[in-house]
DNA sequence: AAATAATATTGACCTACATCAACGGATTTC
DNA sequence: GAAATCCGTTGATGTAGGTCAATATTATTT
């Protein structure tokens, strides 16, 4: 079996109980797609055809608001998820990027696809539910940390909870992603270097 | 049928499709609780045993931070469900306070039972899949207005989207909400009177 | 290896929003 | 219906973090 696909198994089989043939058969209905550092797999306005899994590289999805600032909402390397969550669940336009931030490989499952797999096993609806459901409650901890936390222990937090993202996404899109500005986030650092 | 067992069937049916049977069948695994204004269903320390349906009321669950300051996380009227979701989904001890701001009746599933209905009928499992979809959207888009909007802003589009709740909450509870201190939004509110 | 583009730092200044402290009105409680 | 509690407003002042503008630094392309 394929190294990517092997990643994909695993985070299947760690929420739920799975026989090589359901896997096989859960595969099946995805396909493997490569993506050269700095191109798009979501632009706004148009549809997302699919939800990608991460199995090598790295990619982030942003949105650029009224002003022209970047905001980074998602970062995803191995062994992650993307897409433009509002987007593709209620298949209507975009309104982020998803780019790749190195040379990645994907495995994407179409919306068409992601239904049938739904519809064809219970333990695949299963298994996309409690994907859900811990999504939400991981935006529900990241507005709570916005709502509690200042800018200077969001990024200790993201240091302490990601520290593999630091090096391979530059500093301006955590900086967004965290809700502060690049310049501050380079003050903090330097605030941080000094004590 | 009870008034508020129907609110609950029409919730239910605009999301699958069900025989009433089945409903009655969904319905057997939940129970009523009425809760008197100022009393708590959720206490931080203690694992939520219950997610709730409000049939009529209005609760709110907010967290006190390290300052002792409050944060509203969630509002429910009638229609909404309420819970800690973190502590909840992971059977861990709440932090979170969940009150009723109003006089409530709820109708209320044990962790237990959603697991059982879970495993009973694969729709009930689409059902639960399908409200974490949405919530998780729901959370995205709220940590995106968060990222891009004015505290102005942010207020504006609460006064839109929810009407309803506007005078069935303290301004206090809906300051946090939006992320900004009550005196502030007073500010705000003056400000617009001013136009 | 030079040229170009992308990213990060820095200093001077600014502002959206917070904090402190006091008060007034409205609800709730007994 | 008096007392207590809760809730919203207001003025004065403070600060975390933003903006503007310039410059370093680091990658990428040729």
């Amino acid at each position: 079996m394929q190294q990517g696909n092997a990643l994909l198994k695993t985070h299947i089989t760690k929420r739920i109980s799975l026989e090589d043939k359901e896997f096989e058969h859960f595969l099946s209905f995805f396909s493997t797609k490569i993506v050269k550092k700095r191109q798009y797999i979501i632009q706004p306005d148009f549809i997302p055809g699919h939800r990608s899994f991460v199995t090598k590289g790295a990619m982030r999805a942003y949105i650029i608001d009224d002003s022209g600032n970047e905001h980074n909402i998602q970062f995803a390397i191995e062994n992650w998820w993307i897409t433009d969550y509002n987007a593709y669940i209620y298949q209507k336009p975009a309104t982020m990027f998803v780019m790749a931030q190195e040379d990645t490989t994907v495995l994407q499952v179409s919306y068409e696809n992601e239904m049938k797999l739904k519809v064809l096993n219970p333990k695949f609806e299963t298994f996309f539910r409690i994907m859900a459901e811990r999504s939400t409650a991981y935006m529900q901890r990241r507005v709570i940390e916005r709502l509690t936390l200042s800018a200077e222990e969001r990024y200790e937090h993201f240091l302490d909870k990601y520290p593999s993202m630091v090096n391979r996404f530059p500093q301006y899109s955590i900086a967004s992603y965290i809700g502060v500005t690049t310049k501050f986030l380079s003050r903090m650092r330097k605030g941080r270097l000094g004590k």
